[in-house]
DNA sequence: CGAAGAGTTGATCCAAGTCAAACGTTGTGG
DNA sequence: CCACAACGTTTGACTTGGATCAACTCTTCG
């Protein structure tokens, strides 16, 4: 990442007042455990940086606390699949070989990293066996996700996948930001970025959501989506009748 | 699973001469202890039988000692997506809520399992905290395959796509079976298995299949893969120039 | 205001799907 | 041991969902 992207870098005394501490492993921890065992740091970044990259040594481990991030794959000749979107309370760089990253980073909005050291974090593991445990869960749910993202690409048509996949976004949304009000969230994906989750181009996506949008399913405009109908949404991503 | 579709059902004495030892992450426990503290049993199943089903309770961990076995969603309307192919030393069934599996799992020829009870495991973790670290790589590492999976999927040709899986399955089953005589493999999969693994139909698969054989870079027919051209098929695969 | 990026729309193309039929292989029961 | 059934493979003809190419418009932001 080049320094002009990180705007702040800086200790980070306790843990107690972090917002993502309900979502994450680290809630196992007391929150002065937390602080004097993995002495995270904090890390801000401006919307479009990449801040890890494929094939690189990836030292520490990152937990969003606030914004969105898509981590990707890239084929030989520049053709990207999208693997996640990550928001609050989501880990990168968790569950790999620390040596050589299989996927690369970039944030979508500004986002707000927690950054631990992976060694600290593996002695805390030494220290509190039960953390390892949720460390467990964490990458356990990153693996069920890709599945259903997987089942979404191989199995499903376009309008299928781009209804999973809002109504997906929609409640790690909603469930990373209990205090927001339902049922608009902020949605900061181009078409492109859809499309490269999905295997679409982003022209057919456009089509696509153009379909959703004419069927008074859904609304998405200004980086916003609004879901108003449900049901309808569920039903046309497959999952129900 | 039915009744009949186990053909043995037996408590284990030792772990010491256990197939799979080498390969999975028992092998941070003396054979004595990981007998000990896992009590694991031994189960036998013919080739066909579903012995996970979608949405069923996973009290056990199940370690694949020999044979191929697959891992699938389904969707409402009966589309099928296979998942994973679990062949000596995976893991199934372990990182996922235990009370409702995301996904079924059926053996693909006959099977011999390691079954280990969850709540054991989860003992065992705290008697040896490495255990736990093990345990995470072995999720991780079926994460990172599940992102390579997925881009093959969403962003590779269909011939593309059948060349990286070929691939790695072949690398695969070396890793598994290291004293077989390369470069021919066991390869107990249809053209139907291949496809719903590859978001293909069976057919086309086929067509696919006779391009690569006529272009001399593999041979596949009665469940025997011989990779005759490596180069070429790391080719075919996207995976070099 | 102007430029760059994102969204929209239309026309055309093609990779993969669908449907259908024939052929091979395997395994089983009479 | 053969016959037959079930399943898998192969091939051909045709269709289609989504890609590609090419404008053009709308937003955003310096």
């Amino acid at each position: 990442m080049t320094a002009s992207s990180i705007s702040k870098f800086a200790p980070r005394s306790s843990c107690c007042a972090c917002e993502a501490r309900a979502l994450c492993f680290c809630q196992s921890l007391a929150g002065s455990d937390a602080a004097g065992l993995l002495r995270p740091t904090m890390l801000h970044l401006t919307a479009g940086t990449e801040f890890l990259r494929l094939g690189e040594a990836a030292p520490d481990v990152l937990v969003v606390l606030d914004g969105w991030v898509q981590t990707y794959a890239l084929l030989g000749d520049g053709r990207r699949q999208v693997l996640t979107f990550a928001l609050r309370g989501d880990v990168l760089a968790l569950g790999i070989n620390p040596t050589a990253l299989p996927y690369a980073a970039q944030a979508l909005t500004e986002v707000s990293l927690c950054v631990i050291a992976r060694s600290r974090l593996l002695d805390a593991c030494r220290i509190h066996p039960r953390l390892s445990l949720d460390l467990l869960e964490v990458v356990s749910r990153d693996c069920v996700l890709a599945y259903e993202h997987l089942t979404s690409v191989g199995r499903c048509t376009a309008r299928e996948r781009i209804a999973r996949l809002l109504l997906e976004l929609s409640l790690r949304a909603r469930a990373a930001y209990p205090e927001a009000h339902a049922p608009t969230i902020p949605l900061p994906l181009t078409q492109t970025h859809i499309g490269d989750a999905l295997g679409l181009t982003a022209v057919h996506t456009n089509r696509m959501l153009a379909g959703l949008r004419d069927d008074g399913i859904l609304s998405l405009s200004r980086r916003t989506l609004c879901v108003l109908d449900g049901q309808r949404l569920a039903a046309a991503a497959g999952l129900v009748g």
